[in-house]
DNA sequence: ATTCTTTCGAATTTCGAAATTCTCGCCTAT
DNA sequence: ATAGGCGAGAATTTCGAAATTCGAAAGAAT
């Protein structure tokens, strides 16, 4: 989708994952469609694939608004990330070679770097986005030799989708410093040493911040 | 979406999920809006909604055509079937309730019947849809209590588009008989036991036959 | 005062046609 | 003979407006 449709798509996308668009607010396609320089139809174009991704709820005739959100929503989705990552690791570790640990070493060190740095500075919204978007480098480098092209498609979504409603009870997207560190670092351990239940470990640990009540044990 | 654009939708989904749609083909919303009675817009937007979701594959300015298919996308469908329901029965066993226990059994007291009036049979197209319907049945009803509902929409979109593709390479489904008789029954059995590790490798079992080499272990 | 109906403005959805882009056969030059 | 460019036809994509539907306010009836 070079097209227009998907041009739009991509700047929607990306303004409601940065948490510009508030939960639940309405995207009507002739407003967007004068911010947008594009037809309404090329705009609902867009919406619908958003809604089928998950990004925004469609209402039949009543339009479309963004998702709405909450603790249990955040945690349902951390829930599927935790999955989707868990089992993406470890096929990573099972199939994954010598590329596959120094994309993923590299991708920690970038990381790493950052995070150190931001231990103790005030953070301003460019440091957070360069941040988020390690972050993002490094738990996709995580599960790159997984050889599943729909495990990476499904975790790119839950990647963004997880970030949108974070961002949205907390702009700060619950940097937690020295904390982060940490976790990455006992990540990226558990999976140079080839320990996949270590790495599933670590993984759950690194979102144990948004864990709810879940009677099913691990998680 | 019970506007025209989604009437479309669902009948497109039903026929490439029914196999009607040979995979590659092209998808044109000029056509298409002859069959469906609707403007090439409207068409065009089940379209993308489709292709989201995965059923079609959409190429920039290049139209839309019904996914391709192969034995390895079979199994990645598979893998990820495989992981998204053991994911769902080990949170309804934990959660799971009387009320769980009944719907479960009684989808598969309805695919039992079947699968067991059909082993000697001849197999027609008719029984083999009600079959395809008691078998999603079954499916879901193992993992309806695991109170995710991104889980659930997530295993509806697996099991349709598993069964696309095993259609378009196996027009009988692949349908075995006395052995999924068994299989099903080894699925009740350690989903009513609460036995979580069980019932994952009665599911991962009842996938064996679409297996290819995975290094991953236990997939 | 409450509930039901009616009406009207606004938003969604759909359409048919225009504009853009692609595909493929044909022609030309090397 | 073959590679590369040209152009006609077809398909995709976009648009602006028409048709449909929704939501709320105003009015009537109990």
């Amino acid at each position: 989708m070079a097209a227009l449709s998907g041009a739009v798509y991509a700047r929607l996308r990306d303004e409601i994952v940065a948490g510009a668009v508030a939960p639940g607010a309405k995207l009507m396609p002739q407003r967007l469609a004068l911010r947008y320089a594009a037809s309404a139809a090329a705009i609902r174009e867009a919406l619908i694939r958003l809604a089928a991704e998950g990004f925004i709820e469609s209402l039949p005739q009543r339009g479309f608004r963004a998702a709405r959100t909450g603790p249990d929503v955040i945690w349902e989705i951390a829930h599927f990330r935790i999955l989707i990552e868990t089992e993406g690791a470890r096929l990573s570790i099972a199939r994954g070679g010598m590329e596959w640990e120094a994309n993923l070493t590299a991708a920690h060190h970038r990381l790493a770097h950052l995070e150190s740095r931001m231990r103790g500075e005030s953070l301003d919204a460019g440091q957070l986005r360069l941040w988020s978007a390690s972050d993002r480098a490094f738990h996709e480098a995580l599960i790159g030799a997984c050889g599943s092209a729909r495990l990476l498609a499904q975790h790119r979504l839950a990647f963004d989708q997880f970030k949108q409603h974070v961002i949205a009870l907390d702009p700060t997207l619950g940097f937690r410093g020295a904390e982060l560190l940490q976790e990455h670092a006992d990540i990226l351990q558990a999976a140079l040493a080839r320990d996949a239940e270590g790495c599933a470990a670590a993984l759950r640990r690194h979102f144990d911040t948004y864990r709810r009540v879940t009677p099913g044990g691990a998680g």
